[in-house]
DNA sequence: TTAAATGTTTAAAT
DNA sequence: CATTTAAACATTTA
């Protein structure tokens, strides 16, 4: 489920918990979920936690790293007795018992247990040293981050493809970090059609939708990120944004601007909501 | 039964 | 080469 939100979320969550802790012993219950050699990072102290666009980053001394990617369905609940701290794709695994069938990670620590769990696999862990971090090959290629970006680099960079806008902004070598749900609704704040070719817009537009992006991604970071499933009684776990949904899985619905029912169609592979009165 | 799911990569087709 | 589309990864839910 992850997008920017909903990592930084869970980065200022497990920022709170984590630095001062040592890895006492880590169990790899999914191989295919893990790169590199956990024996690094057993025995060291975490130092701090960070993101860079929709992966999370844990920071050990002694220069290591550990860096998930949550993809679709990944999650990270740390418990410590009663409390428990859960984040990513939402399942009753958030308040269920762990390690549950989809944990694929178990992190031991001086202090409470982090599990990761991954329902559809998609996702990763990887532990290595920070100079090999630096030369990943998703991390390298990832665009600059929403917030850090000028106005000016952010019209060079997205307003020069014939691609679709959202496919654009959704491209992580282009922009880090905007995912589905907030392409959806930064680009219905705009009021511009996801389908357009991204060079056809003028520079105006092409700034008020980086101020629209860093709009609904601060909105989700405000209420803690994305979590649609009501399924499940998450028991305070987990952010509300989907209530504050404008496109995002309203199809039907009245656009909020002007009751024009909302369509979808599919770009890039990709549901994708809009207004066809106000999104032009 | 079928389609779709908050992501990314790859191959194949245009 | 730029772009687009589909499929793949694996599982669950509507």
């Amino acid at each position: 489920m992850p997008e920017l939100p909903e990592i930084e979320t869970v980065k200022l969550q497990l920022q709170k918990i984590l630095p001062g802790l040592i890895v006492e012993d880590i169990e790899v219950r999914g191989t295919r979920s893990l790169f590199g050699k956990t024996e690094l990072i057993v025995g060291k102290k975490v130092i701090d936690v960070s993101r860079r666009a929709k992966v999370l980053i844990v920071e050990f001394d002694g220069e290591l790293s550990m860096a998930f990617h949550f993809k679709m369905t990944g999650q990270l609940i740390y418990v410590d007795g009663d409390k428990r701290i859960a984040g990513g794709h939402p399942t009753s695994d958030f308040v269920g018992a762990l390690p549950s069938t989809h944990t694929k990670v178990i992190f031991k620590l001086s202090k409470g247990t982090l599990f990761f769990n991954d329902l559809r696999m998609f996702g990763w862990v990887k532990i290595m040293n920070n100079a090999q971090l630096k030369m990943d090959k998703f991390l390298a290629n990832l665009g600059p981050e929403p917030f850090d970006i000028s106005e000016t680099e952010f019209v060079a960079r997205v307003g020069k493809s014939k691609r679709p806008i959202k496919i654009v902004i959704m491209d992580q070598e282009v922009l880090a970090g905007v995912g589905n749900i907030y392409a959806n609704d930064a680009l219905w704040e705009a009021r511009i059609y996801p389908g357009v070719a991204s060079n056809s817009l003028t520079s105006e537009q092409l700034k008020i939708l980086l101020e629209k992006i860093k709009l609904v991604l601060n909105e989700g970071i405000k209420y803690g990120g994305a979590t649609a499933a009501n399924y499940v009684n998450l028991d305070g776990l987990g952010g509300h944004y989907q209530e504050h949904f404008r496109t995002y899985n309203r199809e039907g619905k009245p656009c909020l601007r002007d009751k024009t029912p909302l369509i979808k169609t599919t770009l890039g592979g990709r549901g994708t909501f809009f207004c066809e009165q106000c999104q032009i």
